[in-house]
DNA sequence: AAGCCTCCCAACCGCTATTTT
DNA sequence: CAAAATAGCGGTTGGGAGGCT
């Protein structure tokens, strides 16, 4: 088992973030929280060790992507299947594109919203390298931050009602807090396509086939893209509205939004594969899963 | 320097859909 | 065909990092 080991440590370097040491730190403080109901007793939750994510990676070049509870108990990790597929499609699955959502990403996550509603995995198929995750969690920032936005602007014009009508996009972009600095207005008024393919376009080849893997609808998008540059509405233009829609809709409460009605739900079923399903080339090597599910079966 | 605040993001939960037995 | 197992999805939470006052 020991060059498995080294395998293992081998494959994770690639993985090896910054985060992870601090994911290390967490775990020993607080990642042995056993009790909580949804985890079946003598197993781990909270945040995943390097050796465990080192485990895991081995275990799945060795298994696949599947069978997750399996894969969980053959490997020794006390988690469950759903953790270890968790952290693997989110966090350890080679292709994955790390950084800040780029303007053109943020563009395209905006369009495939209104088109998908809150299917965070079809639109992060469209997304290479992207999970439904980090685009759910960056798409509820950026609300948050309009509706707190839109908010403001809302009880400033309530007091001042005659002087506010006049409001520029940027101080609806940033928000009240828009100093920190982590998310700055150049990022969404000041969108090129360059800068798309700068952060994008050098990617790693799993990058080249995800983008091939999403091109109609990419090259769509980029077309609208162009049309809305050539018109100049901006990225701000896009989440006011937003923030208006969702004002709106918390007003009204309309069954379509997020509901039956929504409209996600008209549109023709779409393959449920996952965005991954693109690059599943990314094993070293594969073997005969079923010959082995039937040994590590056998012999536990 | 310290406390506060916001952002980011990993990870969890509950539920549904799909596949396997 | 039904039940069980598995996979996947969307919503939510909590903690760390870093900027601001």
């Amino acid at each position: 088992m020991d060059h498995h080991r080294s395998m293992a440590a081998a494959a994770m370097s690639m993985f090896s973030r910054n985060k992870q040491k601090k994911d290390g730190e967490r775990s020993s403080s607080s990642g042995n929280q056993e009790t909580a109901a949804a985890v079946p007793p003598g197993m781990r939750k909270g945040p995943w060790t390097e050796e465990e994510d080192a485990q895991l990676v081995w275990f799945v070049r060795l298994f696949g992507e599947r069978r997750w509870d399996f894969l969980a108990k053959v490997s020794g990790l006390r988690r469950t299947g759903k953790s270890c597929r968790l952290r693997w499609v989110n966090y350890l699955h080679p292709g994955l594109r790390r950084g800040r959502i780029t303007p053109d990403e943020e563009r395209l996550i905006l369009e495939l919203h209104t088109q998908y509603g809150s299917k965070w995995s079809r639109i992060a198929r469209s997304l290479p390298g992207r999970t439904d995750n980090e685009i759910k969690n960056y798409w509820r920032t950026r609300t948050r931050k309009q509706k707190a936005a839109s908010q403001a602007k809302a009880a400033a014009s309530a007091s001042a009602s005659s002087s506010s009508t006049v409001t520029t996009t940027a101080s609806c972009y940033g928000s009240p807090s828009s100093g920190s600095g982590r998310l700055t207005a150049a990022s969404s008024s000041a969108v090129n396509e360059s800068a798309l393919r700068e952060s994008g376009g050098g990617d790693d080849e799993d990058d080249a086939e995800l983008d091939e893997a999403s091109t109609t609808a990419a090259s769509q998008h980029r077309h609208q893209q162009q049309q809305q540059e050539e018109s100049s509405y901006t990225m701000d233009q896009f989440w006011n509205e937003i923030a208006a829609a969702d004002a709106a809709a918390s007003y009204m409460m309309v069954d379509g939004w997020g509901g039956a009605g929504h409209p996600a739900a008209a549109e023709p079923p779409v393959p449920s594969s996952p965005v991954w399903e693109y690059c599943s080339d990314y094993s070293l090597w594969r073997i005969d899963d079923e010959e082995y599910y039937k040994k590590m079966l056998d012999a536990s």
